[in-house]
RNA sequence: CGCGGGGUAGAGCAGUUGGUAGCUCGUCGGGCUCAUAACCCGGAGGUCGCUGGUUCAAAUCCGGUCCCCGCAACCA
């Protein structure tokens, strides 16, 4: 083992138990395991957190609809979660779950702590709540009443709750981001959070009467704890926080949070603020990853449009996945997720490169010196200089790259390697010299480079691929020996080791064939139920005048960029209807179309114009654009639509 | 003057202590046959959105301007 670099302590969020996970989490979830196994192997005491969040009205709805109870509910979907963890082999020291007795019980001691320090009191809060969101919102917020992230109905909520007198720590939070750069990163988030909280601080409300599926507030049967409180602080109720404090006198101050852009504030604001008021050290670090998107978007269940990660594990394997994953993206920014650009990655850096590596190596030292390994003799020519500096050097790139976060260079140092490897090859044309005796000693020298030059990128990408790279090991005969980070930094290590070629590590992908199966795949699981408002019954539905009529004329709203006015008869009366499409029809396109409208509406003003009623549009994709198609029939105007 | 991000080769992206513009894929040509038809070499292709300025020198610093993408405003 290396020598002890002293305690690495590193989080992943702790997910929330709605539903399965998709690529998003697996990507935060898999930068987080390379960096602890790298950590381990470059002689960290590491641990490695994650976990799930579990509490919360939506949970409480979700089992509700299922007719369970919300812990049978979350047992079953976080099963789920520890299998995925399980499959992709992560690395996690533990895994905490905010409903667990080790954390209620600290949690509410922390309320306690918290409490007596004078930093929670008893307030009104009234607001705007959307309960799939879980989101109070200000009304200038709404759109329309509606919930601004999921477009569902908020319903004006008052209750008696518990703050958290956040704006007090405000000046305090100022001066860490300016004096302490390294504790936000990136920069452009730093900058967001400078802005956020210079523009001034609400206390938080931290409890909730509303529902009941959470942590009780310890001096209030009526409340429980909000997300805040419960979840943030898994990060020291998971190390034993308060009452059992040997892992947290260890491992706290965590080095890294690593978190999704969305909920940089929370880590960076109202955590530190709690931590202050607790009066312990904060995080050093909290770092904000950015979002895998698809072409198109966002991705979210609701657009059907989720990736799912196991299915991509079953066909190509967790090493190819997580090497995609990592190598493909920067870290901090958003990236693109397609299938082609995977295969492509998966196809070009691990079958070709490293994988062909692998298997030209194993196969000239079986067919030219009878499967070992051979010995150097003679002098070293400068391909053979350049190789050894090439292979030698990529070790200390490698942590500097991991130091930054930046596991897309690391993985393109580590490749460096390969490339020149194969490079190697081709210029020394081993083929050749295994034709004259002669050259024996000089064909030696050049099969053992090549085997070292194996041996030090088995190691370096044991953080990434640790399969991978025992598989490497095993062809090479290094079996025997464990993996060790300083050897990427010696040449001299391989003697006469007895190598045996395996199966490809990386089979060559059809590329067009796998894209045309994954297509197919994505039909396979057609009936999942989708995400539904809440039911309703008919006389809800009974409600609705819905109406035919046809668009009499159209003209663009004077003073709104995305607003359409129209003139729709419905049989005897013809009305002015407005409608947020500007960007998807021009006015006179529309003029003569049958469609639907709300007819019973209460009229609203937009922008000094009135609408009295709604057209029905239907959502729709378009070579990856976003349309609204109208709904339409043949029926007569005025006719009533049932 | 709403907030933020971005405009660099056909595509996708790197590139801030300013100093001949790089990478991957694609494309064209060549080499090799150990290997998973993989590997290696070379060529073509960019006025670094536009425009002023600072400087011996600007993709990089400063001013102005255009365009694109999120979010918000106006999507009943």
């Amino acid at each position: 083992m290396a020598e002890n670099k002293g305690k690495y302590y590193i989080t992943t969020p702790i997910y929330y138990p709605s539903s399965n996970l998709h690529i998003g989490h697996t990507y935060c979830t898999v930068m987080a395991d390379a960096m602890a196994r790298f950590k381990r192997l470059s002689g960290y005491e590491v641990r490695f957190l994650t976990g799930t969040d579990e509490h919360g009205q939506k949970i409480q709805d979700l089992a509700k609809e299922k007719g369970v109870t919300p812990q049978a509910y979350v047992d079953n979907v976080v099963d789920g979660i520890k299998e995925l963890w399980e499959t992709m082999e992560i690395s996690y020291d533990d895994f905490i779950r905010t409903t667990e007795p080790r954390h209620v019980v600290r949690v509410q001691k922390i309320f306690m702590q918290l409490y007596e320090k004078g930093d929670i009191y008893k307030g009104n809060y009234e607001g705007m709540y959307c309960t799939p969101c879980e989101s109070f919102w200000t009304e200038s917020q709404l759109i329309d009443g509606k919930c601004p992230d999921c477009g569902r109905p908020a319903i004006k909520t008052e209750e008696e709750a518990y703050f958290f007198k956040l704006s007090k720590y405000q000046d305090r939070l100022l001066e860490l981001f300016k004096t302490n750069p390294e504790f936000l990163q990136p920069e452009s988030r730093r900058n967001e959070m400078i802005a956020f909280v210079e523009q001034g601080l609400e206390d938080l409300c931290i409890s909730r009467s509303t529902f009941d599926w959470g942590i009780p507030v310890p001096i209030d049967e009526e409340h429980v704890i909000y997300v805040w409180l419960d979840a943030l602080t898994n990060y020291i109720t998971a190390l034993g926080y308060p009452d059992d404090p040997k892992l947290y006198e260890e491992y706290w101050p965590v080095n890294v949070h690593l978190v999704g852009k969305e909920i940089v504030r929370f880590h960076t604001v109202i955590w530190p603020a709690m931590l202050m008021s607790m009066e312990i050290p904060l995080p050093k670090q909290v770092l904000g990853h950015g979002w895998l998107l698809l072409e198109g978007g966002k991705m979210s269940k609701s657009k059907g449009n989720v990736v799912d990660p196991v299915k991509l594990i079953d066909r190509y394997g967790i090493d190819a996945l997580k090497y995609f994953l990592l190598r493909e993206y920067t870290f901090g920014q958003d990236g693109v997720f397609t299938n082609e650009v995977m295969l492509k990655r998966m196809n070009y850096d691990l079958a070709n490169d490293l994988g062909n590596l692998v298997s030209r190596t194993v196969s000239m030292i079986e067919k030219y010196n009878s499967g070992y390994v051979p010995e150097i003799t003679g002098h070293l020519d400068d391909t053979d200089k350049d190789l050894q500096a090439i292979a030698i050097g990529a070790g200390s790139k490698v942590e500097t790259h991991m130091d930054s976060f930046e596991f897309n260079l690391a993985l393109e140092e580590i490749w460096a390697v390969v490339r020149r490897a194969n490079k190697y090859i081709d210029e020394n044309t081993p083929w050749i010299l295994a034709r004259e005796e002669a050259d024996k000693p000089r064909l030696d020298t050049v099969l053992h480079h090549l085997a070292e030059a194996l041996r030090i990128i088995s190691v370096l990408i044991y953080p990434f691929m640790h399969t991978t790279s025992n598989e490497i090991r095993k062809q090479l005969g290094l079996w025997y020996a464990e993996v060790a980070w300083e050897d990427a930094f010696k040449f001299e290590l391989m003697e006469g080791e007895q190598v045996k070629k395996g199966d490809p590590i990386f089979p060559r992908l059809d590329i067009p064939k796998e894209l045309e199966e994954l297509e197919a795949l994505k039909g396979e699981d057609s009936n999942i139920p989708l995400e539904l408002k809440e039911e309703i019954v008919y006389d809800d539905f009974d409600k609705l005048d819905l109406r035919v009529g046809t668009i009499l004329s159209c003209q663009k709203h004077p003073k709104a960029d995305k607003l359409l006015v129209f003139q729709v008869k419905m049989g005897t009366e013809t009305r002015q209807i407005l409608s947020g499409v500007a960007e998807y029809y021009k006015p006179e396109e529309t003029v003569g179309k049958k469609v639907v409208v709300v007819a019973n509406l209460k009229p609203r003003m937009l922008r000094g114009m009135e609408s009295k009623g709604m057209i029905l549009f239907a959502d729709n994709k378009i070579d990856g654009k976003e349309t609204f198609e109208f709904i339409s029939t043949v029926a007569d105007d005025g006719n009533p639509v049932t």
